[in-house]
DNA sequence: AAGTAGGATAGGAATTTCCTATCAAAGGAT
DNA sequence: ATCCTTTGATAGGAAATTCCTATCCTACTT
């Protein structure tokens, strides 16, 4: 005897009751009506109640039966729900979506991606959290982003990543400094300097130390900025030089205006920003969605910053 | 291959996203891992979604799968719901009994024992309808009603009845009317007299009928009441004297006040009030409580007035 | 490098579901 | 009234589902 109860019965029931009779409802259901009045039989078993009397001409639901009824009813328009939204799920077309983004880059990207995204799929959610990002790796593999935003390449070969574009670094020196009258420096003019860094745990600080090491310059460990504005403003004082990504100098430095003087560097300096996901995960619909998004934002708005791959 | 979402496969997810492992969850459930693993595919299948990323260090939900969890938990829930309250649905404690009443008992009754239904059985609610007296059998029997406060006997033995009381009826006369200052008359005082009814889709209708035959007075056809008080009123204007039931007269007709006198009839004259139901629907334990209802009424409230049965 | 743990797979047993055939009783029709 | 039709219940066996044990494969530990 089966003692749990079963969306079979539920089903036949409401059937039943809106057939208003055995054979008929059986019938509509493509089957026997000794099948039907099986099912019915154990759902009332398993209640202990009597939901219907069988009457010979129409049969009739007691007072419980109504009431389970509605119950029942309710029971299948949840089931219902959770059959229509696998649709669009499966689709990528509605559900929210986890996204880690590192520090440097969400803040001045994704405000128009999520608007672009809830245009094109306004069933599609982004939470956006940003974490410390050495984090985001680890968050990602252990299930706590879906995806993250961030620098490639990453270090793991559990993850799958989309490159979505080339961000230009630029060297970012106080006004008062001696290069800051120069649109473009070369390695040579880095020799020696001073210069400045997020933590260890940003990507960014990989950056900055291999230029250090390729020019010869000096990386102060001491002042170490825990965000673009902090070492943007170290800047300012003078403390040294640093690489700020390009989206964040179109953002926050007010060209001419900026407290801090942007010089290109020559030769090509830029790190690579993309999507990545677990492997694990397949490729959801949702984060190509997103990945979409990100793809035509940055074509349409940040084309003259950074350069869209692929 | 089923090719229908179940309960079970709902169930089992569930356990899983909150176990966060296949063997962990089999455990809880008491099953082997295998077959939990069978029953998640199943569902993924039929959804066309994958749910969970399988990993060795604890299991994660995909977003789709999150959302399904929603959706899963949403539906357990309101089968939960379902499930609880069939308990007290059985035990007659809850729901919603309709309940049909002759347009002569009901108004004069049940207010009173609404209250007190209430306050016993607060999440028994009690829907009264009352219609033409003659359909209420007809209504029952065709389960528009799940039980009917009416006169007994009933013609049809499909019914079950329980007789709550005897009410007794007095003749009611005109004040101005040569009975009128007699306390108590016996047949031969009525021989001869023109007498009102309502019609006979009425219970009482009989009542009036057989007195009239058995006395030798008029039943005046013509004038027959649609209500008590249109025949209340007919009686006052002297066009014949009539019967009227004890409960209504403590309810509506204001002692010597009123615009009819009351006379006791010689010899036991009163109707049997009772509720009744279809045999076919057994004896719902909610319409023994509303029995039960009715007669502590009667005894509290009305005991000066009618006989309590039983 | 071997061991351990966790999920997938295979094959067969146990349960559940379903069907056909048949019964019994209620309503209608003649 | 009596027969006939309709309807739900019951019985027995077939089909499908669910479940179990045994085993495999792979990732993470030691």
């Amino acid at each position: 005897m089966a003692d749990d109860l079963t969306l079979r019965q539920l089903r036949y029931f409401v059937t039943l009751a809106e057939a208003g009779q055995y054979r008929r409802a059986a019938r509509q259901l493509g089957l026997s009506q000794p099948s039907l009045t099986a099912q019915i039989a154990g759902l009332e078993a398993h209640l202990g109640l009597v939901l219907v009397e069988r009457r010979r001409s129409g049969l009739v639901l007691t007072a419980p039966g109504r009431e389970v009824l509605e119950h029942a009813q309710r029971v299948l328009r949840a089931v219902d729900d959770l059959k229509h939204r696998s649709d669009p799920l499966r689709a990528g077309l509605a559900g929210t979506v986890r996204l880690g983004t590192a520090p440097t880059i969400g803040p001045y990207l994704l405000p128009r991606v999520l608007r672009r995204l809830h245009e094109a799929y306004p069933e599609l959610r982004l939470l956006v959290r940003d974490g410390a990002p050495r984090d985001l790796a680890e968050d990602l593999a252990a299930g706590r982003h879906d995806a993250i935003l961030t620098q490639l390449p990453l270090p793991a070969d559990a993850f799958e990543a989309r490159p979505l574009f080339r961000e230009p670094l630029f060297i970012a020196v106080a006004r008062g400094h001696a290069l800051a009258g120069r649109g473009t420096v070369g390695e040579a003019d880095l020799a020696g300097q001073d210069m400045l860094g997020l933590g260890p745990a940003h990507a960014l600080h990989g950056n900055v130390a291999a230029l250090c090491r390729e020019v010869g310059a000096r990386l102060r460990e001491e002042f170490e900025g825990t965000s673009l504005d902090a070492l943007r403003q170290m800047v300012a004082m003078d403390m040294g030089l640093t690489l700020l990504p390009a989206l964040y100098i179109q953002s926050e430095v007010q060209g001419p205006d900026g407290d801090v003087a942007i010089l290109r560097l020559k030769g090509a300096y830029w790190r690579t920003v993309g999507l990545a996901w677990r492997r694990a995960s397949g490729t959801p619909r949702a984060l190509t969605r997103l990945g979409d998004s990100i793809a035509e934002v940055t074509r349409r708005d940040f084309a003259d910053v950074v350069t869209p791959l692929r």
